[in-house]
DNA sequence: CTCATATACATAATTTTCTTATATATAAAA
DNA sequence: TTTTATATATAAGAAAATTATGTATATGAG
């Protein structure tokens, strides 16, 4: 579980680009697919996940339905067409980003 | 130049694998070597780099000598043997990190 | 000769981003 | 019945960066 502050600028990055790919995913279930995809290395806080939700909807990037399930609250957020442009860029990004990183990380001289 | 917030996290990584690969540096020459390997693209700002140097140092990490060149001064900075260790860590920790990043990223699922 | 740019360090104020703690609530399993 | 899982929300605090400011020398352009 990596020193912590690697995720770091990350977070939104994973967010849009889940939501591009699943279409409509809720909070809680986010940090279950990353937890399942890294094999129970990542762990996303929720206490970081739903204020960057609620955050990523006030810009226009997300909108959002609450639907009842046994009993309990689930509040699905989706893609707005502004936010799948944003999570194209994003990817974008950090693919370059993560290049440019490889170059550092993995040279000798 | 990325939205910003990616770097977010592995400043302490690149000083450190630089470090490692070139034995000694000093700040200003830090951020010229990332922008030229980076190819102008990532620019790390001398207020988010000095204040990290002090505290690498302060926490053993990187041991410092002061040498006047053209009148001025220049600090140069090595690994300890601490910090040979906390280097190496580091970049496994980022290795690590990108290979689940790769993974949500990369993936259509 | 002066002004912008490059070199070189340092620190303070602010902002961004995340962690940890707290709160509420239902359901299932031990 | 108490822990674990599901599900959301927010507040306090810490961590890490950006932006702004300050000092100082050297060089090249105009």
């Amino acid at each position: 579980m990596f020193s912590g502050s690697l995720i770091k600028g990350t977070l939104k990055t994973i967010i849009l680009k889940l939501l591009y790919e699943h279409g409509s995913m809720y909070g809680y279930e986010i940090t279950k697919q990353v937890e399942e995809s890294s094999e129970g290395k990542l762990k996303l806080t929720l206490g970081a996940i739903y204020p960057t939700l609620h955050k990523l909807e006030k810009g226009g990037l997300l909108s959002s339905r609450s639907v009842e399930v046994d009993n309990r609250l689930r509040k699905y957020y989706a893609l707005t067409a502004e936010g799948k442009k944003a999570a194209i860029k994003k990817i974008n990004e950090y693919e370059s980003f993560a290049r440019i990183m490889h170059t550092i990380i993995l040279s000798n001289n």
